[in-house]
DNA sequence: CGTGAAAGTTAGAACTA
DNA sequence: TAGTTCTAACTTTCACG
């Protein structure tokens, strides 16, 4: 991906909403030429979608969890996301490395729903969980795209690239 | 919060850039009445901004990981959040209930920014580390509002780079 | 909360390097 | 292929009923 997309995602992920006009002026581009980059960069699947962000204390779904899962049957087929999809309190689903398989972030209205959310997603994935609250938050969501490599990485991995065995682009 | 607020932050959540022309017609209001609902909203904080969601593989940052953090001196005083602040890698930081004091979230190229970030965040806030990578990511970020829940178009899962091993110290 | 008009934005066709 | 300019259609914004 090129600086100037990188440079035009970065702006989307911080302000989804900026007009063409101001991408145009902050990129130093006509605003069709930005409008032509932004649309090609969502038909590539780069940008997904726009979405606002809620303030869920606000919005009275104060309770958010972490919540790790284990298989109960490790011989069992493992659909565990396709079990729990249908479940609206769970915000994300992460399979992870380690002794536990997936890792949900969840948010709820109260320890009450928080119970029931649980039982649920035992009952439906047949699955034992470990359940870590979260007090507060710092903050969330924040784009990391700051952090991003330049193209030149490609054609020279690192040390750390090659001991690791598989595909790290 | 009453219904038609909620209804319209939650179709704000699903698509960010929705027209108020849009919202006033699912909601069965005139434009300016679902702009003003908006903006008091947005003033109220329930509606904190507007993000556009980033593929982060497409966007050569495939590597995502959560990082359980422990102070190396319990007796210090608790600013970590505040120390790890200015990484850019860091996409989210939870104060969590447990053995361990804080989740963060953080994305990265490969295992060597991986490694190069785990010093980092040490350093900066003299504290212990243990490091779950995340294999693929079945959904994310969903908007947990809905009763009802539009599910957005399936996320493409994240493949990373790990071996077998979960722990990063 | 709705109406309507001014100001601003988007989408796309035609053109250029 | 990627950019610019031009223009019609649409959206946002705001004073007023």
């Amino acid at each position: 991906m090129e600086a100037l997309d990188r440079r035009i995602v970065q702006l989307l992920a911080g302000d989804g909403r900026m007009s063409y006009t101001d991408l145009g002026r902050s990129t130093g581009l006509s605003t069709s030429a930005v409008h032509q980059r932004v649309r090609r960069l969502e038909e590539r699947g780069v940008i997904r979608g726009y979405r606002a962000v809620v303030d869920y204390e606000e919005a009275r779904i104060p309770v958010t969890a972490l919540i790790s899962i284990t298989p109960f049957d490790p011989a069992a087929p493992d659909d565990v996301p396709d079990r729990l999809r249908h479940i609206p309190a769970i915000d994300s689903c992460f399979s992870v490395a380690g002794e536990e398989s997936y890792v949900l972030k969840v948010r709820v209205s109260g320890p009450g729903e928080l119970e029931d959310l649980l039982a649920a997603v035992r009952a439906a994935a047949n699955v034992t969980t470990r359940t870590t609250v979260v007090l507060s938050t710092p903050w969330e969501d924040r784009s990391p795209l700051s952090s991003a490599p330049e193209e030149t990485a490609e054609l020279a991995p690192t040390a750390a690239d090659v001991t690791s065995t598989d595909r790290v682009p």
